[in-house]
DNA sequence: TCATAATTGAGACGGTGTTGCAACAAGGGG
DNA sequence: CCCCTTGTTGCAACACCGTCTCAATTATGA
């Protein structure tokens, strides 16, 4: 089994790129995460391990991440995004709740198939999907965190 | 059948809010449009139409617009978000096409029940959903047009 | 008509991400 | 092992999208 690390040098000398400290700073620190983030998050973690990257830094590397598979980039609403290392793991979609940030997974084969049938129905080729559920979590609903009920 | 107009105003007072001049100024034109269109065309085409709104005042009443069901919002990548008239349509959801930004629209009452099923069983409360595929659209996926192949 | 509260427009502001550029460094060849 | 080429980095300015503040304006009910 690779490691990570092996995984994201193959792909980046695959496209005329270099491992550099960066990007194993990077990677060490994205995959000790085990979880969702995003990109703020990160690069505070980063500095305070005493081997910070700049912004600019962290956002090219993260899409070299994504593009490489090693990481899942999850859009969330208004223009925020949030990242998690998909290292081992299946592939899945996200309930986000609007009260607390919550994020649950969740995984449907029959959802997939039924994409991939819509796709070539029409002849689409599918680079990737999001797919999200919104809305509010057991224990905020309960608590009846409700941003907008009208009235 | 209630008129666009009056079911916004229904909404509207419903809610203590008031119908204004520049508010059916908008829902006119975004009726008008009957598709998808984002904020910065609409904004452009009232100006044209000499009876302009200001910026503030669009995104505030698209959000009104959204609320009341009569206009969808589209949350595309990055941030940029999208709108469509929603006056006597089904729900859908959507495919991007990456290269020339083609918007094709899907529906699937299976996907909505799975959907369902998943927030049952997680006693999530779903409010809303996104639903996109993204990916080429046939003609531009002939055309070879890919981002990045690699290499 | 008047009073009251919602609405508007203009521009400043905020968060998120990108870009240009000069200094730096990875890595293959000699 | 050093050099050279070319990718990489950090910084700071920038761009994008949308929101907020606030004074002036307007809709609505009494």
């Amino acid at each position: 089994m690779p490691t990570a690390d092996s995984q994201f040098t193959a792909y980046l000398s695959s496209h005329g790129l270099r491992m550099t400290r960066e990007r194993r700073v990077i990677l060490e620190q994205v995959l000790s995460l085990r979880g969702h983030f995003d990109v703020d998050d990160l690069l505070a973690r980063l500095r305070k391990s005493g081997r910070g990257v700049s912004r600019a830094t962290l956002y090219r590397n993260l899409t070299h991440l994504v593009d490489s598979g090693l990481v899942h980039k999850v859009e969330m609403d208004r223009g925020q995004a949030r990242y998690e290392p998909m290292i081992g793991r299946h592939h899945h979609d996200h309930m986000v709740c609007l009260s607390c940030g919550a994020i649950l997974e969740f995984e449907s084969d029959e959802v997939e198939r039924i994409q991939e049938e819509v796709c070539r129905k029409k002849k689409f080729v599918m680079t990737g999907h999001t797919h999200q559920i919104r809305g509010f979590c057991a224990a905020c609903a309960r608590k009846g965190a409700v941003p907008w009920t009208g009235g």
